[in-house]
DNA sequence: AATGAATGAGGATTCATTCAT
DNA sequence: GATGAATGAATCCTCATTCAT
């Protein structure tokens, strides 16, 4: 039943239907069918307004890296110290949206997905250079020119914890996660100040 | 032509064949086919040695655990204080033999296959259980009560390293890598310290 | 935006977009989808328009089909003598405009499509069976009672030649077929006188 | 149920069903599950001999013109005067087998073929130039200098004649086909001694 | 008159797995 | 032990056609 104006609306929804689809799976290994029927259209309607599987994988991922692109710019409206900047977003990063199963599936995914996607990559790329550059910001007042080393051990830190909750190898907790990010700086302030 | 004695051999070669391609795909997108051609076997004889794809995915995975696992026991071996100790597990992590792309891929690409299969979840857990538990011991001396956190850390700043090195965002450098990671020791050294 | 007395234009442009794209493709293998970008309309136009794809091409084809014989009909015109008449169908038959890759591939799917469309053999034979019966009215002073024959086999040598120019063969010299073809009527025109 | 050295028989049933089924539909749009399964086998079969459905039809192409050169190559084996040469290729060229409306229909398609695939274009000229230059050696003594002429023109009517007997438009009458061809010779050849 | 939206039906191709030899 | 042969089941993608607007 065609209506006028369906486009973002049916993207929209592949788009979630990808997200969610990735998250169940735990994979990439997710049939334009599956993503088709949890969005309620057909195969056919997910090439005509994406053209192939890729682009919706692509689409899902711009769409993940953004929601949390916001999370973390909505986090430091609030912030007005440097290093409450740095929690905020460490904070942003562990967020309650960020922690649904499927949104976690779908990141660890993108990484494998940008092994060979170059446009993949290239997403991943700009995202992750952005929460670095937001870090070293905030770093800088707090720990001077060691600011940009920092923020690189805080990213993969983050990183790493994501890796180990994906695992279920510790509970998923937000507090915790978020504590030993902080911990780091912390550490690094303290150092600074001597 | 069989041969007697065979099959650890062929097992070996399917083994090893099989990092290698995923490795080269960057994904677990691989196929037996693929991995009987490049360990020069049929694939009849790999299903015959190893029942199903999924056996030789862990077959595969077991493979690049135990080899860590020994990387990181002989580098234990020369170390004599519980410092030594410490650096000689994060430097294994970052040995030479981990930073080949293949086997920094196939890693990857375990901890997705952890999402959905049990075996590989275990498989996972237990390595990391036995570093964490490598690094806290050696960590005991260094910073007390703290050391099974500390551990907890310095693991997940490691997978984190490995994650970013993976999306070539950064110069696969080594050193830097095992520097990345000492310097938290160095700092949660000095803070107990005071 | 629609407007008065367009279905002619429109079912036109879309004929001609069939031709064009047939002749691009090389083969039937179009889809309505090229046909209506091309003519600048929507698929579903062209489905109100002829009903159905099979509808289109039959329409390029009674097009094809009817240039073809008023080109044959204005050269006609001003032929004044009987060698004239023929001459003047064999010069249109290798007239300019259906030396154009696109109606000469044109052309040939027809004959595929006659295969399986009774339609589409229908129109092929009635154009036949028209310039065969040009050709012998023009041969009877000619040839006398041999004429059917006479116009049976250069109408096959016509086709024929199109077929070798359609593979690219010979390079399609418009002077050098109509030769070809003008070679047989003066031996046979020779044989008669004797 | 799989058998050692099954590769040529199914190869060689995969190609005639091929070319069966193409003359059935009177076109290329034949599906490989259709080739299959006149042959007996599984599509898979049929893409793990033949790579792809392209491959299976130029596979078809090669076998009828493989049989059409022998039949030509078997007529001239009896012929011991020029003239009996050149009426042992038109004769074979209508002989029984390419009468049959599978092959003929084959033929056709392949032309259309021939328009996009360059190696269907590469066969199918290999197998022209092969007759025509197998026509002019006959011709050579009977009608001198002209013999290139003549032979591209006698080759030209086989195939525009072939074209008609597609239409239906005549009986598939192989007498008189192969006398509308060597009518031409005739003449050629009275004209010469003149 | 015209189109954006939507789909059912199918088609080429891939692949893990099995089986006879 | 080892493999060539074989396939069922799936998957991505295409396309003619329809329908609400």
């Amino acid at each position: 039943m065609p209506r006028l104006g369906m486009q973002p609306i049916r993207r929209k929804a592949v788009v979630e239907a990808a997200i969610q689809e990735i998250g169940r799976a735990g994979s990439l290994d997710v049939t334009v069918s599956q993503i088709a029927k949890r969005a309620g259209v057909s195969t056919a309607l997910v090439h005509f307004y994406f053209g192939s599987k890729e682009q919706v994988f692509l689409a899902a991922m711009r769409h993940v890296l953004s929601v949390y692109g916001s999370e973390v710019r909505g986090a430091l409206i609030m912030a007005d110290t440097p290093k409450k900047r740095v929690e905020a977003i460490v904070r942003a990063s562990f967020s309650t949206g960020n922690f649904k199963k499927e949104v976690l599936s779908a990141w660890l995914n993108f990484y494998v997905a940008a092994q060979n996607s170059e446009e993949a990559k290239r997403l991943l790329r700009i995202y992750q250079k952005r929460i670095v550059s937001n870090l070293a910001f905030g770093l800088r007042p707090l720990v001077g020119e060691q600011s940009q080393n920092v923020a690189n051990r805080m990213a993969a830190l983050i990183d790493g914890i994501y890796l180990r909750i994906g695992l279920g190898q510790e509970e998923p907790n937000r507090e915790q996660a978020t504590d030993m990010v902080l911990r780091m700086l912390e550490l690094e302030e303290s150092r600074t100040l001597h």
